[in-house]
DNA sequence: TATGAGGATAGCG
DNA sequence: CGCTATCCTCATA
């Protein structure tokens, strides 16, 4: 039995182009680590198979499969070629685990779609690429570029507007970026499907195209997603609001992005928090300790 | 060398 | 005017 969900196989384990990060981390988090948000749903004796999508060919199949066991899990990968498919499962209980299937692809969609409403959010871009200016293209190429550290290539798809972005194959990406085309594409993808529900679109459509967003609002967003920011910026402590910026740099570049500052940088980031201290907004901790900060009013 | 505090100034809706 | 963005000086680790 396959499931059809957009976005989690395609883009779990998606390939590294960038060499300047050597270490297992690629910007997706691993299979087991996405899975465990589903443990409740997940069956001991349950095996996962991942359809190999074009993303995933260059990816080391023992490899992967390797990570998977170290887990202490029993996935298997899948070596047919096909797409977006995740998985499913094997031993047996089919009556029990068709519905607990049916939930993740449930649970797995709503993950989907909050991710991207939380980066249009972030970008202040409209939920369907197909509505993207050639410079919202440039925006959501930078964002992705640096959330999932891929080289930039933004001039390769340079006055594309985002409904002539939508038109064009994997082929024509892998034309226009061989590096990375085929990750861009499976991203943009992700978006292209991501728009099923039209309450959601009008939604989001709503919340993005709106005002301006302040500096701490943006880091607030940053931090409701730690499976997508975590490395970048993560709560030491949530119910105080204490949080740390864990790579600064790549904070700066995402708020440079999201405000068309290409010279941001933590310099003028921090000036900003430090211009919340007085304004009740933002503060040091009681014990102060670099690149922690604290909301002086947690939610 | 990176971070932190805060003044000064300019731009912008 | 509020909210930065930018630049700068001085202090600190």
């Amino acid at each position: 039995m396959y499931i059809d969900v957009p976005a989690f196989p395609r883009g779990h384990v998606a390939p590294c182009a960038a060499q300047e990060h050597s270490d297992a981390f690629c910007g997706f988090p691993s299979m087991p680590e996405y899975l465990s948000r589903f443990d409740m749903l997940l069956s001991e004796d349950t095996a996962w198979i991942v359809r190999k999508s074009d993303v995933l060919t260059s990816i080391d199949r023992d490899e992967e499969l390797l990570q998977c066991k170290e887990a202490g899990q029993d996935y298997v990968i899948d070596s047919m070629a096909g797409h977006r498919a995740l998985c499913v499962g094997l031993s047996g209980q089919t009556d029990v685990e068709d519905r607990c299937l049916e939930q993740v692809q449930s649970l797995v969609l709503d993950e989907v779609l909050k991710d991207i409403e939380t980066a249009c959010k972030l970008l202040n871009i409209n939920p369907d690429p197909a509505e993207w200016s050639s410079g919202h293209v440039q925006k959501w190429l930078l964002w992705t570029e640096h959330l999932y550290r891929l080289p930039q290539v933004g001039k390769a798809f340079q006055h594309l507007s985002g409904s002539e972005l939508c038109v064009m194959s994997e082929d024509e990406f892998r034309q226009r970026c061989s590096s990375c085309g085929d990750v861009l594409f499976a991203h943009l993808d992700i978006w292209k499907s991501g728009l099923g529900s039209e309450e959601r679109c009008a939604e989001a459509d709503s919340s993005c195209s709106g005002q301006p967003i302040h500096l701490w609002q943006f880091l607030r967003e940053l931090l409701l997603k730690p499976h997508s920011y975590g490395r970048s910026i993560r709560w030491l402590n949530k119910e105080k609001g204490i949080f740390k910026i864990e790579d600064s740099a790549h904070v700066a570049k995402l708020w440079g992005i999201r405000k068309n500052r290409p010279a941001m940088n933590y310099d003028k980031l921090s000036r900003s928090i430090r211009q919340y201290y007085k304004k009740g907004i933002i503060k040091k901790p009681d014990v102060s300790q670099r690149l922690v900060y604290q909301f002086v009013h947690p939610v």
